[in-house]
DNA sequence: GCTACAATTCGCCATATAACGAATTACCAA
DNA sequence: TTGGTAATTCGTTATATGGCGAATTGTAGC
């Protein structure tokens, strides 16, 4: 019924209307990132992180990079998102000094100064130390 | 929690992330627009017209005029509302052409043409005429 | 092959959203 | 003052969305 270029638009407007993938895309500004280490600074679920990064995805929003077992993510190069570097800008105007926006700068630099190795197996930890699985090693 | 940049960003991404008012911001380009001129195109109840320009409104995404019983909406001067001449140049460039945004046009300029007057009366009498309103008369 | 593991997909639940009609509000005119 | 009326608010319903953990996928290294 719609077409195309309705639908695309939607999938960019619906893309923006949520508060963590606004802050995905404000981090991607520092560069190219792994899927672990956007979960590091976002605090929540890998699984969730995917969807996110998903549906930014199919907006055409960011590009993605497999290697390996790594996923990288990054925005696009302005060439083929001709779109992307104005609403980037819009974002950064609005969200000037917001202190979440502020918040992940920091953690980002934090986190990209280390091993995503490191990373990963620090998330592994901390999620096998996570007294709600317990159960799992007693039962 | 949220700061208040945050807040308002979302409100306006939110408000864009739906095609009802998504088509209503692109209507907004021909000038001025009473309720019932965009209820006339957009085939959807007048309460739930009100609700989208509510939402838009919120997001300051468009700017409202009473005027006794009429009430007209308008995009913002953009000394008011900086951010809204690059949204609609996106939203303009990303549905060139695409024929909801065609037919919305087309049929808004017949809507413009006519009294306002006119065009409520006519949707009352729609409305009146609905077989599923009857039992309320016969009833 | 087998094991480990980063990422993704799936299934589920809680909440948010879009739509309508009914009720209400605010205003004009008789 | 009263009746009519454009718009809004309210209450309800169906669908969409965001979150998680569990299961699955695809790759690297033994």
């Amino acid at each position: 019924m719609n077409s195309e270029s309705m639908r695309a638009t939607l999938r960019a407007t619906k893309a923006l209307a949520d508060q963590q993938r606004v802050r995905i895309l404000m981090m991607l500004q520092a560069g190219e990132l792994c899927v672990c280490q956007i979960v590091e600074v976002l605090e929540l679920a890998p699984s969730t992180v995917s969807k996110h990064l998903s549906i930014l995805s199919a907006a055409d929003l960011v590009v993605s990079r497999k290697e390996g077992r790594w996923a990288y993510f990054r925005l696009p190069d302005s060439a083929i998102g001709a779109m992307v570097p104005p609403i980037i800008k819009w974002l950064r105007d609005a969200l000037n000094n917001d202190p979440t926006i502020e918040r992940d700068r920091k953690k980002l630099q934090a986190v990209q100064a280390c091993d995503p190795e490191d990373l990963c197996r620090r998330q592994r930890q901390r999620n096998d130390d996570n007294p709600k699985n317990q159960e799992i090693r007693n039962g």
